[in-house]
DNA sequence: GTTAAATGTCACTTTTTTGTGACATTTGAA
DNA sequence: TTCAAATGTCACAAAAAAGTGACATTTAAC
């Protein structure tokens, strides 16, 4: 278990990252409002920093993406919690698909981390395939671009709550309208 | 106008600051396939080399915009337009947006990129509420969201042209597609 | 209030990045 | 081929960022 500064500070990191991975340490410090002194205390160098945000979003996304496929036996219901948990992650989805996607991520079935991310993204084409056969889906759409779309969703609803505040609720409902409308026949 | 080893290096500059705004200039010299010693003889230093980038994505990114928006005296041919346009901007397009919504942009109708940014966000504005009335887009949803869905989309799309080089007309039908369908009542 | 743990301040070294000068090599037009 | 412009190579100094030690200050549990 991290302490509560060590997860700021990953938090604040992930934050950071997520738009300029170069950036200075003492960028995240700020962002985390403690000195670049108390960071390495806790990260003896960079690198440590980087790997632990990435192992913290492999494991937070993953958790949160297959409790949304488990939560429920009907497609369009899978579906909807599964954009619901990619927006409660808010930045780190987006790095936490980056990854696995990534020309220099080599990917293979022994690892388990992404024998994990194969599952999310086999129940994902799945669910997808099911709602075509339905006819909800429109049929002309690859399952790539309909994964390409989920993905921009979450990516513009956690902006749109980074701008706006007050109407996260309201944010969300959008999202999920114009993701589903948006894949309809 | 810029020379043909410039503007390769303004094009890669805005590729890698997309995701790194610190990134080191050696990567922006590997990514234009030039060395570092070049790219100091084209910019005196790592600021000209940016400021160069925020004047091309906002000359090309608006060019392209006024001409979407007045391509058509049709709302949905202009909204349609103004997303391929986005499209055709690539990496360019999501910093351009980025530049004037950012905290330390402070807005003012006396600058000129402002006044332009202004009628292009208008314009946008008009259109979207114009076919609102018309019963097209859907009244329910808010032109702050429609705007961020517009902008999540372009970028979706530029993502999906990386990963697909074969199918860029498919894709930016599906963009199209999505994009419409998603505001719709 | 005392005390230990956490954090901050400051000074410092090492490493990385930046920017430049001097000269070699390549390229393309005449 | 020849020559000038563009680019590359290498070496270097200056600046920025990374990482650490010593000690002061703050915080929170007791």
């Amino acid at each position: 278990m991290l302490s509560a500064t060590k997860e700021r500070i990953v938090e604040a990191a992930i934050e950071v990252f997520n738009t300029d991975s170069s950036a200075p340490l003492q960028k995240v410090a700020d962002s985390a409002n403690i000195t670049r002194r108390t960071l390495h205390r806790y990260f003896k160098d960079r690198l440590e920093l980087v790997r632990t945000c990435e192992r913290k979003m492999e494991v937070s996304c993953k958790r949160a993406m297959i409790q949304a496929i488990q939560s429920s036996d009907d497609a369009l219901t899978q579906l909807q919690n599964m954009l619901n948990a990619g927006i409660d992650c808010g930045a780190k989805y987006s790095f936490f698909y980056k990854l696995h996607q990534h020309e220099n991520h080599n990917h293979s079935k022994e690892n388990k981390d992404c024998a994990e991310y194969d599952y999310i993204y086999n129940s994902f084409n799945e669910i997808v395939k099911d709602l075509q056969k339905k006819g909800i889906i429109d049929k002309g759409m690859t399952v790539e671009w309909i994964q390409n779309l989920h993905t921009g969703i979450i990516i513009s609803t956690v902006n749109a709550n980074y701008a706006n505040h007050s109407n996260k609720r309201g944010i969300r409902d959008f999202a999920w309208k114009s993701f589903i409308n948006g894949i309809s026949v």
